[in-house]
DNA sequence: GGATGTACCGGAGGGTCCTCCGTTTCGCTC
DNA sequence: GAGCGAAACGGAGGACCCTCCGGTACATCC
């Protein structure tokens, strides 16, 4: 896919579509490709070879974003409690979400697939982190799938930005998702 | 939009195209809408008049079949405890829109625009009886929104069925959202 | 039974995604 | 620096969704 673009044309062609598509996901995320390709002086053609699909793109723009998250939970995890920690985090994951759309199509895109793990595992195992902490001290249920938790957090960027009191219900399932991984007592 | 076709030739066509779309959509539920104008011998702007989305002609292919989910909530709530009938419901729901693909299309389509709520509101209706009744006798939180259990739920249909262990998958997640539910002792 | 208005029809057309494959261009070798 | 094979290009084309509007045919009223 993207292991080495070794000609000089083809970086040139990835960079420029790069950051041609940032700008104009920025300004409207459902920018057409058509309309990126043409505007960065290449053939629809030689887009999809560098990005196969539309979340490919997306996810090498927020790529740095996206990392930033991942690394946000081992500092969270340093600095509260665990069950604290996993839900400060989720927070910031869902907020980053509403802002960003590109990252929760991304989140949402690696729910689908599954695999491409490359850029999808450092994501779950950063739940796994929070959440294993939180089956040491008891706070959360041991053995939980952090697939499992990442699609239910896709639920989240399910609900219409525009309708009033989206805000408060995010808030409200997050709070649902959370109490769900508590360990029972 | 569907409240009296009068005309004899509006009400056949419209019933030509329902019948080709059972058929259709249960072959491949991807079948194109294009497709089925086409076989049922119609124009596709004829198509689009008697359903102006693709949810909306499936919504009534499977009308009877989500009005049967609906009326089992009061009966699992008479049989069973209030915490073990919302399980039981929960089942029955994420089984059938495992089996029959359209129902999940419809669900996940009815937390996406949320209104449109002649066919939306009875099934937001039938969760809120039984999150009612867990509330009323202690077993589960009071004051949650169906809407959001709703959308929680649609989580269910995002897994891949192809995958192994979907079915396993959807059975933890469901436990998951059960367990959010439940009140917090 | 004709006339007439309106409810309904049909498909062309504009937009999007993605694929496929003939053509071009790069970078390496001799 | 000429030649060559592979890597990369580009856009036509197929599929789909949905809209729009000129035309058709039904039901009603005289």
């Amino acid at each position: 896919m993207n292991p080495k673009p070794t000609r000089r044309d083809a970086l040139d062609n990835r960079e420029r579509i790069l950051t041609v598509a940032r700008e104009a996901i920025a300004a409207s995320s459902t920018a057409s490709l058509t309309a990126i390709a043409k505007q960065a002086g290449v053939g629809i053609g030689t887009l999809y070879r560098h990005f196969p699909t539309r979340e490919t793109l997306i996810l090498e723009l927020y790529r740095h974003d996206i990392q930033h998250l991942i690394d946000r939970a081992p500092v969270l995890l340093a600095e509260h409690p665990p069950l604290a920690a996993l839900r400060l985090w989720l927070e910031e994951v869902a907020h980053y979400g509403r802002l960003k759309y590109g990252v929760a199509e991304v989140i949402h895109a690696a729910t689908d697939g599954g695999a491409d793990d490359e850029y999808f595992a450092p994501f779950v195992a950063a739940i796994d982190v929070l959440l294993k902490a939180g089956a040491a001290d008891g706070s959360l249920k041991s053995g939980i799938d952090p697939e499992d938790v990442l699609l239910q957090l896709s639920v989240l960027w399910r609900i219409d930005p525009a309708r009033p009191g989206s805000e408060a219900r995010a808030g409200r399932i997050l709070e649902l998702i959370v109490d769900g991984l508590r360990a029972t007592p």
